[in-house]
DNA sequence: AAGTGGTCTAGACCACGGC
DNA sequence: CCGTGGTCTAGACCACTTC
């Protein structure tokens, strides 16, 4: 039977599992994750689940297969290709994370946001605009477009402390699930550049990411402009 | 039985006929992608791997799923996350590629990109600097490093016209199976600004990659420095 | 109510790695 | 040789959407 115990699939829980391994330092880049057939007798499911579990983990990196040797714990503790919120970016690399809100109000006739994210031209928008610090400097401006209609309550809640991910899902019991990102450079502008506090011109990766909840629903435009040697991307492709 | 015909397994042989029917138009966007269960029985599978199959061309983004509604095919043909060679992407823009080589030799004592390489840090390494052209203008300039050892040949094979990925299944194959890439933007200096005809200290975007065989072992590493408005990358993440 | 995707079971054979 | 990952089977129940 489907073991849905506490609404949490079986495959998950063994990601955690590992995960936390990883994490408390118990099991270090290079030594061996427990076969796909120990994992199933440990965790009491079957084969193709703990399978699941482990391709997941190999997706994200975390974990290398290779075949007939075994299942290894990976390099660093990178996550490719994962969608995270500023926070957790920050978190993940021990470094503390905050933000100054520049802009936070009801705006209108942004038609090709609203068309991003699947809505009349004329629709009314949140934006929201934040300088994220990073180790007290400056390392990027973002702009957050949403569905006023849908998530007004935003312009009022106080975006200094709380991370926007959590609000939408307290809030609003919406889950984000995916994003598809745009990826180019840019040179800085005046007023970037002095927000940035870094010289006009100086080249910044630019991203522009709609990000997609569980349901398949656009919920959230996002421009960032990043210092470049502040920030730099990491990415999995596959064949 | 694991119906391994001609050795490509039944997966990818289902993928493989729904993306023809894509492109060949026969699928347009939103249509319906047959369910799990319709799959498995005109391919004579099983539904697990009916649901591989469709797993697979979700996390390219070729195709939708909707809990209790469908499979459906996604808006464009843009193939996220996906590692291609240069001239599989203009191919995919129905763009004539082309490439002009700056350099191809033997180095050594390129200590950082050796160890990138898994090889020592003295080791002998094959060098080759092509600008890429689109549309005939130059987009990139790319710098692959690989292993003399064991790719030493191709310092004698005129790069002008095939592919590397072609080359190195042919001529060795090997397969390359993913790739991490490290992205970030820079400034051009005059080397680079001349050889793409842009002004010196326009943004661009470089990514440095290492690209892996089928057998994780790391088999090139690619220095990419794009134009930006000639280029811009797609990625998906996921939560 | 019928159909769909999401999860899961309890097995199986194969090719390959390391001893 | 044994253990590993890679592939596959023939079913199952659930929550959900669509009608």
């Amino acid at each position: 039977m489907p073991d849905v115990q506490n609404g949490t699939p079986a495959y998950r829980r063994i990601q955690a599992a590992i995960l936390q391994r990883i994490e408390a330092g118990q099991l270090r880049p290079g030594d061996v994750v427990g076969s796909e057939r120990q994992l199933a007798k440990v965790h009491k499911v079957s084969l193709m689940t703990a399978r699941h579990a482990l391709a997941v983990l190999t997706r994200d990196g975390m974990v290398e297969r290779r075949p007939g040797a075994g299942t290894f714990v990976a390099q660093p503790k990178i996550h490719f290709n994962r969608l995270a919120s500023f926070t957790e970016q920050m978190a993940s690399r021990s470094l503390p994370a905050r933000s100054k809100v520049l802009y936070c109000r009801i705006i209108r006739g942004e038609h090709e946001i609203a068309a991003r994210l699947g809505l009349p031209a004329e629709s009314r928008l949140v934006k929201v605009e934040r300088v994220r610090q990073g180790a007290d400097e400056p390392v990027a401006i973002e702009t957050c477009h949403l569905s006023a209609d849908d998530f007004g309550d935003l312009a009022e809640a106080g975006m200094e402390r709380s991370s926007l991910f959590a609000f939408l899902e307290r809030q609003h019991g919406v889950t984000l699930a995916n994003a598809d990102e745009q990826i180019d450079a840019t040179a800085a502008d005046a007023r970037s550049a002095r927000l940035l506090g870094i010289p006009v011109g100086e080249p910044l990766l630019r991203i522009r990411q709609v990000i997609y909840s569980t349901q398949g629903k656009p919920v959230l435009y996002v421009l960032g402009l990043y210092r470049s040697e502040r920030h730099t991307l990491l990415i999995r492709r596959y064949r």
